[in-house]
DNA sequence: GAGAGGATACTCGGATAGATGCTGTCCGAGTAACTGGGG
DNA sequence: CCCCAGTTACTCGGACAGCATCTATCCGAGTATCCTCTC
C-alpha cells in the first residue's frame, strides 16, 4: 500500500496557489517545481473536478482556490487524487467459504476511516503557515512578480 | 492507495490454520480456497519469515501458527505482507523549494499510525470467533479430516 | 530387529511472463482575452 | 468611437508509451519422513 506521487504534486501545488491566492496561477509556474507539465495538468484537473480549485481557460486563465484555505484539508486532496479504490473483498469469486463474512472489509474500512480522519485534521492554511510562513522560497521561484 | 490481494490471501490462510491449530496445514489445502498455489506459497513465506507462522518441510510438513491466535493481529499480517513502503517525499529530487518542510511526511505518517492502530485491535482469534464460530465451511472444504 | 539406502512428500526460492496502474509525453480541440483594422 | 475578425494565451482531454508492481506460473533444489531390503 503506497501513496502515489500525484498526491505530493497536488498538495504542493495547492500550497503554491494558496500563497498567491490574490491572483491566478499558471500551470507552467506549478510545473516549475520540477513536475512534468502535462502530467501535472491531469492532477490539476482532478482537483478542479472535485471542487478544490477553480480553473479558467484562455488568456489570463489559470487556477485559483475554489474556497478558503482553511476549508481545504489533506483529506479533500487525498480523496480527489487517490480516488476511493481501496479494498474490495474478492472471496466470492474464489471458492472461499468465508464469502465476505470474515470481517476483513469492515476492519479495513474502519482503519481507512481513522486514516482519513487524521488527514482531515490537516488544513492547507495550517500547513502553509507552519512550513513556509515567509514564503521566501515561493517568491524566489515565482516567475511572474 | 489500495490493498493487494496478498493481504486477503494471507488473512484467510491464517484463519484456516488457526481453526486447525492442532495439526499442520498443507499448502494445497489453503490453495483449495481458490488461490494460485505457487503464488500463495510466496505469501506464506512472507508470513513465515515475519514469525507469524512456522513451516516444516518434508513429509508431514506444512504450516502451523508460530504463536497463539490472540497474539496475532491484522497489523502483524498487514506489515508482513504489504511491507512498509508507504510514502517517501520526492521533493528533494525536484526543484521544489519545500524540500520536505511542508509537513506532508509527518501528516501521512500520523495517518498511517492511526490506520495500523485500528488494525492492531483486530485479533485473529476474534475474527475467527465472530465469523466462523462453527467452522462448518472449513470442515466442508477440508480434504484431510 | 536394526541399520542403510531409496522413494516419497513436502517447502524453498529463483526465473519468467502477463496484467494493471502509475508516470510521463504528445497533440489537437476548445475557449477567453487582447489587438488591429474598417465602418 | 465602435464593432468585428484574427491572433494569442491559456486549459481540456484523449491517445499513447515506458515502467514498476501485482499476480500468476513453472521448475529445479533441498529436506524430512517413511518404507523396504538386507543382514
Amino acid at each position: 500500500m503506497r501513496i502515489s506521487k500525484k498526491t505530493e504534486y497536488a498538495v504542493h501545488s495547492v500550497l503554491y496557489i494558496t500563497f498567491f491566492k490574490d491572483r491566478t496561477v499558471l500551470l507552467d509556474e506549478l510545473a516549475a517545481q520540477g513536475i512534468s507539465r502535462e502530467y501535472l495538468a491531469k492532477v490539476m484537473r482532478l482537483l478542479t473536478k472535485s471542487g478544490i480549485l477553480k480553473s479558467s481557460v484562455g488568456v489570463n486563465g489559470g487556477y485559483v482556490l475554489a474556497r478558503s484555505a482553511d476549508e481545504i484539508t489533506l483529506e479533500d486532496i487525498f480523496n480527489a487524487v487517490e480516488g476511493d479504490a481501496f479494498y474490495k473483498c474478492e472471496s466470492r469469486s474464489r471458492k472461499c467459504g468465508l464469502a465476505g463474512k470474515c470481517g476483513l472489509t469492515e476492519a479495513f474500512n474502519a482503519a481507512r476511516g481513522m486514516f482519513l480522519g487524521e488527514l482531515r485534521k490537516c488544513r492547507i492554511s495550517d500547513m502553509l503557515g507552519k512550513s513556509v510562513s515567509d514564503g521566501s522560497w515561493l517568491k524566489k521561484m515565482n516567475p511572474v512578480v
